[in-house]
DNA sequence: GATTAAATCGAGGGTGCCCTCGATTTACGG
DNA sequence: CCGTAAATCGAGGGCACCCTCGATTTAATC
């Protein structure tokens, strides 16, 4: 289903204007950046902006897959590690670094996603990626055996507001937080 | 300084019905519910609503001291618990089920509340019990010596996010969420 | 270069929230 | 009862955001 005319050359250039404009602010400033702003920072008008993208989600979609891919790339590696536990705890440490550093995936991530069908999608696989390695970590007995996805997504959220309030301030606290919560994971610790 | 006349009826009665009006829609819907609405469960105009409280600030001060003042006596029996760990982790569970509980109190404490001084001070006196409930329990030799006060306030964004994301769902995911990071908290986990 | 469909522009309509203020109503003391 | 200060009312101004649409400009094709 490819596209059924190729766009016009000013249309395609506006189109990557639009991209990085809303990357970036996005990124900075998270999901709530106003449309006008991304129009502005785009060099390109209101209309032109609704032309391309008729609505935030069509920008999520747009946006967000490919930066969910990476984080693919940070569960291939985890699993990756000879050490379940190791790959485990790195793999949290990654994928809230990508936290950190993007406030929009913070945001995607925190908030139920509407229905970005693209958005969803890449979750569900990163979903699976850690599925497994939660399942190795605690089959190696270095996981508690009470852990599940459950909890995984809840400390999602968790991370998601703790990194948002501190990462200006502290931009460690995140780091600290998480490695208390991960000293309670531990089989030791367990039921 | 008392005030300088006293109420006609008509106006104590309307303070009274905006009073409960906001104490129940903050606590149902979170401070951000809009004036208006206030007004029309008070059955009062807006322009009432604004001679008696000109800012959603002045709510918030007539509204939460008191209610932190609910955590004070909390904080006391936690201290009179003979067990420092124990009352500690009391404390923990009492406090953040009253953010459960009220919605409107998990945004006060969530966000960074701008300056709402009569809440500030709640919140100082506030803390200055959590930090002795905090010494004690490291004294016991219960507590991960590496602590601080910080960590709860970090403790209290992230349980705040998690309550809010859960409560509706999964009314008891919040106490699992704490119970891992409380078992990261023994000192055995400590540095 | 002329033709034409594609793309752009930005003023402006709609919504929801904040808050004000002059006109009106009401309580209360004499 | 009456006079008056106190209290109430709600239309409406301001603002920020969403999005649309008719007029205009521009790229591609012959």
């Amino acid at each position: 289903m490819a596209s059924s005319r190729p766009l016009r050359a000013d249309a395609a250039r506006n189109r990557e204007k639009l991209l990085a404009a809303a990357t970036q602010l996005f990124g900075e400033r998270g999901l709530d950046v106003p449309m006008e702003h991304i129009a502005r920072r785009a060099e390109v008008s209101i209309g032109t902006l609704y032309a391309h993208f008729p609505t935030k989600e069509a920008f999520f979609g747009a946006i967000f897959p490919e930066r969910l891919a990476a984080l693919d790339a940070l569960g291939e590696k985890a699993r990756a590690d000879p050490d379940p536990w190791h790959g485990f705890v790195g793999y949290l440490e990654g994928l809230f670094a990508q936290h950190a550093k993007d406030r929009g995936l913070n945001d995607i991530l925190a908030r139920q996603v509407p229905q970005a069908s693209a958005v969803i999608e890449s979750c569900h696989r990163g979903a699976g990626h850690v599925a497994e390695l939660i399942d190795r970590a605690k089959l190696s007995g270095q996981l508690r055996a009470d852990f599940t996805m459950t909890d995984m997504t809840t400390l999602t959220w968790a991370m998601s507001q703790v990194i948002r309030e501190s990462v200006d301030s502290a931009p460690d606290e995140w780091r600290r937080f998480l490695a208390f919560y991960v000293a309670g994971l531990r089989a030791e610790n367990g039921p």
